[in-house]
DNA sequence: AAAGCCGTAA
DNA sequence: GACAGTACGGCTTT
């Protein structure tokens, strides 16, 4: 089904509406008389500035988290952009077209709103709601009450294309028949019921052709509403699940929770909470109050166990009706019950042949209609396998979860029209000023260079370059001095290198526990179970693996040494790690973690780092600089501190080098014997040859080696 | 438990 | 500005 997808209109308004001295200059706008207790600036393309200091700072907070987006909450003034996605979400939490604009215009410090921000509003709020999709029986329809409105979503191409292989299908499809009629009758009837109260009008689309479907009505501007009436859904089986009376829900949690629940109904949509501020009791909260089967979809098989502990420890629900599916863990389904399946994305999307297991826990899954359905990590539902299974799972009503609303590609937008739109985000730093996540400083560390190691770092190939300015012997001396530090003030530090070498090179250097990939399951536990409970081992070495679902409570010091480019996410993840509040967390302005980022100077790591930082930079966290070099060589007694230290690791990291470019071959070099020895056992690809297996693989390195030609090819 | 394969991050 | 490249985890099979 390949269609053109349609023209993809702008979200925002343009940025060039004045031109007078730079494009964001608004110097002519005349100011009302009492501007000063007026706490936000709109700007003609979309950009709200809110004071912090206000005295109605929370009201209006809570006003723009509805109708915009937050770009950047620092300690004074808060930057909000109104898009069409926020102003859908207002829409769809039942604030109007008038009322969205008298309230800026109310609270703002001109004395008239730009009108391009007038229509702009007034524009991208006239159609919402007026075409809704609906789940019944399995099947997808869009259906609408205003005249007119289908035959405008028809002239969208892929809406009629669904509609129409949708009908094909069923004639074609001769196998349920009986059933096929039976339902078709009770769609018949229930159109009649609501016809009463008003006119119904829908049509059936193909489900295959939901995503693209949804994207063209949102481009079209045409959003399609997506509401389950949950307390009137008696078709399905109920779950019996309330919150445990012991539980209590943070006001926060109930203030995301209120915007997903207004009017009785539940509504689709994206809920950002920071890390360690208990997200999983909003998604099993949203569970108990749908009462309906659930599905729960997580990155990792730790992260579904602990979603079932959560779901235990929280909720009254009998844990025979939790059902895990992962490669590992199966659970019997009960019989006709209702239940909250827990998953991951892999398993759902998953492409080859299934376990026999599997695949009939699989096929029950998709037999079933599903009240809701969680996303756990929601940020990486954008990929390509794992977007697949949101519509592959039928359920009425999606909740995304997640504490880093970014990706380094274009791909988080598409969550709008995926799941819903962006119902809540939390701010960080008022979470921690009410004592809900700990209070970090984050730390730039610079660490020139060594002589010797710059040397090389400018004559250097690209990955050369990074191995040079993480294994830094400065840097190296700098950790230690940290560690020591902090270790006197009875600290616990986690050190994190996603380069392998390194880790392993201060592992042995240090004489440090160290956890990476090849660390095996129960080898972790001792670590962590060491670390956590006793007094004598306080610092941990980790690769990546610990950017997620790794919990160490009482950590409260990073030192990062080495990470993945200019990862926003891995930062605010990393950050995560010491953001739940500590134990003893007194209320004041002292800081009670701290996370430091070591960075070699003058080399690329400092752009990467910069552009690491931008997320937290965004939500209000700042930076802080910190120059010890003095203090770190002046200290005799660190780890390569010594010349002939510092040579014979450069040497190691030199021969390194070599053994790469040995492993470099020219193409035409390769052999069926050279390329087996790269690729591994040839023979088990399904349903391809080896030759024809070794084909592709040269072809896609083809491109690479044209390039090299290219270069190298003389007088051209 | 290890190996093979695949998908994700960016 | 895309790309290459490395690390990692998940699912299945042996």
């Amino acid at each position: 089904m390949d269609l053109d997808p349609a023209p993809r209109k702008k979200q925002k308004l343009a940025d060039n509406v004045s031109d007078l001295f730079g494009k964001n200059d608004f110097y002519n706008f005349e100011l009302k008389p009492d501007h000063l207790d007026k706490p936000i600036w709109v700007c003609p393309n979309g950009h709200v500035f809110l004071e912090a200091h206000s005295p109605i700072y929370q009201q209006i907070t809570d006003f723009l988290i509805a109708i915009a987006e937050p770009v950047s909450r620092p300690e004074h003034v808060h930057e909000y952009i109104i898009t069409r996605y926020s102003l859908y979400a207002a829409v769809s939490v039942k604030l109007d077209t008038d009322y969205i604009i008298s309230v800026l215009q109310t609270y703002c410090k001109t004395v008239n709103l730009p009108s391009e921000v007038i229509e702009f509003i007034q524009e991208n709020t006239a159609q919402y709601g007026k075409a809704k999709l609906v789940l019944k029986h399995n099947r997808y329809y869009i259906e609408s009450v205003y005249e007119g409105v289908l035959d405008d979503l028809l002239q969208i191409q892929s809406v009629r294309v669904a509609k129409d292989t949708v009908q094909s299908m069923i004639i074609e499809s001769g196998e349920n028949h009986i059933e096929d009629v039976r339902e078709e009758l009770d769609r018949l009837r229930d159109a009649e019921n609501v016809e009463v109260a008003e006119k119904v009008e829908s049509f059936e689309i193909n489900p295959d052709m939901i995503e693209i479907v949804r994207r063209d009505c949102h481009d079209e501007n045409f959003p399609l509403l997506e509401e389950y009436d949950f307390m009137n859904d008696t078709k399905n089986i109920k779950l019996e699940i309330d919150l445990k009376p012991s539980t209590h829900i943070r006001s926060y949690q109930e203030k995301s929770l209120s915007k997903m629940f207004s009017n009785g109904r539940a509504r689709s949509g994206v809920i950002v909470l920071p890390c360690g501020s208990g997200k999983t009791l909003v998604g099993i909260t949203a569970v108990c109050t749908i009462k309906h089967r659930a599905i729960v979809l997580c990155t990792s098989g730790v992260a579904v166990e602990q979603w079932k502990r959560q779901f235990e420890l929280w909720s009254t629900v009998n844990p025979a009706n939790i059902i895990r599916f992962t490669a590992t863990s199966k659970d019997k389904f009960p019989e006709n019950q209702a239940t909250i399946v827990i998953s991951t994305y892999s398993m759902m999307g998953f492409q080859g042949k299934r376990s026999a297991e599997s695949q009939e826990l699989y096929d029950k899954l998709k037999n079933h209609e599903w009240g809701l359905l969680v996303m756990d990590e929601v940020q990486v539902v954008p990929a390509d396998m794992f977007r697949k299974v949101i519509f592959e799972v039928k359920s009425h009503c999606k909740l995304g979860l997640t504490a880093t609303l970014v990706r380094e590609d274009e791909r988080i937008e598409d969550l709008n029209f995926l799941i819903g739109p962006k119902l809540y985000e939390a701010n960080w730093l008022d979470m921690q000023s009410l004592g809900h996540i700990a209070k970090v400083q984050c730390i730039e560390v610079w660490c020139p260079m060594t002589a010797e190691f710059f040397q090389e770092y400018l004559s250097a190939k690209p990955r050369k370059k990074i191995l040079l300015y993480v294994a830094n012997p400065n840097k190296l001396m700098t950790c230690q001095y940290l560690v020591k530090k902090h270790e006197a003030a009875g600290d616990k530090i986690i050190i994190f290198s996603d380069n392998l070498f390194v880790l392993e090179l201060y592992s042995k250097a240090l004489k440090l526990p160290v956890i990476s990939g090849q660390t095996s399951q129960d080898e972790r536990m001792r670590i962590l179970y060491s670390f956590e409970n006793t007094s004598n081992n306080n610092v941990i070495l980790v690769s990546k693996v610990a950017d997620n679902s790794i919990d160490l409570p009482g950590a409260n010091v990073i030192i990062q040494i080495s990470s993945h480019f200019g990862s926003r996410r891995q930062e605010a993840q990393r950050l995560g790690r010491i953001l739940r509040p500590k134990t003893n967390m007194v209320q004041t302005s002292e800081f009670n973690a701290s996370f430091y980022s070591l960075v070699s100077q003058d080399t690329q790591e400092m752009w990467y780092a910069d552009k690491r930082q931008q997320f937290l930079i965004d939500q209000g966290y700042s930076y802080k600089v910190m120059n010890i070099v003095n203090e770190v060589l002046a200290d005799q007694t660190l780890k390569f501190s010594n010349k002939n230290e510092q040579k014979s690791l450069l040497e190691r990291l030199l021969q390194a080098k070599d053994i790469d470019d040995e492993a470099n071959e020219d193409p035409d070099d390769i052999t069926p014997e050279t390329m087996s020895r790269k690729t591994g056992d040839l023979s088990r690809l399904s349903g391809q040859s080896a030759g024809y297996a070794l084909q592709k693989k040269s072809m896609q390195r083809h491109k690479m080696f044209r390039m090299r030609y290219k270069k190298f090819k003389p007088g051209t």
